[in-house]
DNA sequence: GAAAGTTAAACAATCGTTTAATTTAAACGA
DNA sequence: TCGTTTAAATTAAACGATTGTTTAACTTTC
């Protein structure tokens, strides 16, 4: 299903405004008169506000197992290839961050009448492959098998989105400024915090020196 | 402000709905009709839906710092602070979930005038009681000195929080049912996972076997 | 009998959606 | 290139339902 300027142009403004205000902080009206049309050219479009959220989903969550897979097939060690997953990752839904926004919220909300089932079936996919990873470097002597791999993900996803929503409270603490130097600390600094997070819990309590098998 | 029956009553039910259906997805003739009282009495006693909202933050998210103190003045080593002090904020936070669900949702929301003062102001009171701690650990050597302590908090905060709200897809993957078993996960499971992670972090590139000041 | 509590009803505003009329654009045979 | 036909796009207006809040009358409590 393919979208033709006006209809791109109303997700955009609903993916902006449903993520700042959630979805029902958002009338349609608010999305018509941001993006220029007339409100009826949402029914026209999609059928009604929730079809509206569904379109927005479905065209903002495709997959990116594509590039897991790449990054199973780096050159590398194990190490390595979990600091390029996480990164992966990270960047992955700090891009759609609105749209994962409006997921996380409304997933759990028991009154919205939209199909989750490809956002879970995306994320088991990406899991499966997380999961992979993982015990190909424990068989390898290069993880420890004590870590609980189902919750890397919460691990990983959650320091990201619990800065970005606090994003506020953490430039006042560290000083920060403007939209600039926030896309720049994820770009480097919190990227690196989670990889180092990741990689420490996956060699805690693992004996040192081994040599690493690839 | 004390709070009579009735008025409990009320927050209890506002409480519940903020949390499962959002602010905007919760109307006042939802609460008063799940609260078994009638509308007015929610003009009455809390003057409008934002100052419930309100009076509702004020009340659940009072200060624990006095909990955080009693950690710090522990007995045993750095270490065992840690675990304790991750443990007492994810069970904190576990109790009042909903609230802070609410909270931080409603926190990024720019339409929303509400004031979060209370809430920074403890957030800030809080970092500053785990940095005394980390920073009292690195100079014993035994915390290591690569890890970004602000961002201790998204990640200790964020994997609950992304777990909570993902929980039915965690049951799934877990072969986990029913609420008594989250609960039970939240309190062995998942709160041993963060003190894994914290812990790890903090003795991460640390020479072994040194022995420990306390 | 004064104050606090409680009620049903009404308020204007906004909600998502639909209607019916009109304009625009493309396709057509001549 | 012409007028005609057809479908798609766009519009203003109206729909009934629901929103948060207020009113004014009534009951309870002390």
């Amino acid at each position: 299903m393919e979208l033709n300027e006006k209809q791109a142009a109303i997700l955009e403004v609903a993916e902006k405004l449903f993520a700042e205000n959630g979805f029902d902080g958002t009338s349609v009206r608010q999305i018509a008169r941001e993006a220029n049309i007339n409100i009826a050219m949402i029914s026209y479009y999609f059928g009604s506000k929730e079809k509206l959220l569904d379109a927005l989903l479905y065209h903002r969550l495709a997959g990116f197992r594509h590039e897991m897979e790449k990054v199973m097939l780096d050159k590398g060690d194990h190490m390595h290839k979990v600091d390029r997953m996480v990164a992966l990752i990270v960047t992955r839904i700090h891009r759609n961050r609105r749209a994962y926004k409006v997921v996380s919220f409304e997933y759990s909300n028991p009154s919205r009448q939209v199909s989750f089932e490809n956002y879970i079936r995306r994320k088991k996919d990406n899991y499966s492959m997380i999961e992979k990873l993982i015990k190909s470097g424990q068989k390898a002597g290069v993880f420890s098998k004590k870590v609980n791999i189902p919750l890397l993900i919460p691990t990983i996803l959650g320091t990201y989105f619990h800065f970005y929503n606090h994003r506020k409270f953490f430039e006042a603490l560290h000083g920060l400024d403007g939209k600039q130097t926030v896309e720049d600390y994820v770009n480097t600094t919190l990227i690196r915090h989670i990889q180092q997070t990741v990689k420490a819990l996956l060699t805690y309590e693992m004996p040192r020196g081994k040599s690493q098998i690839n």
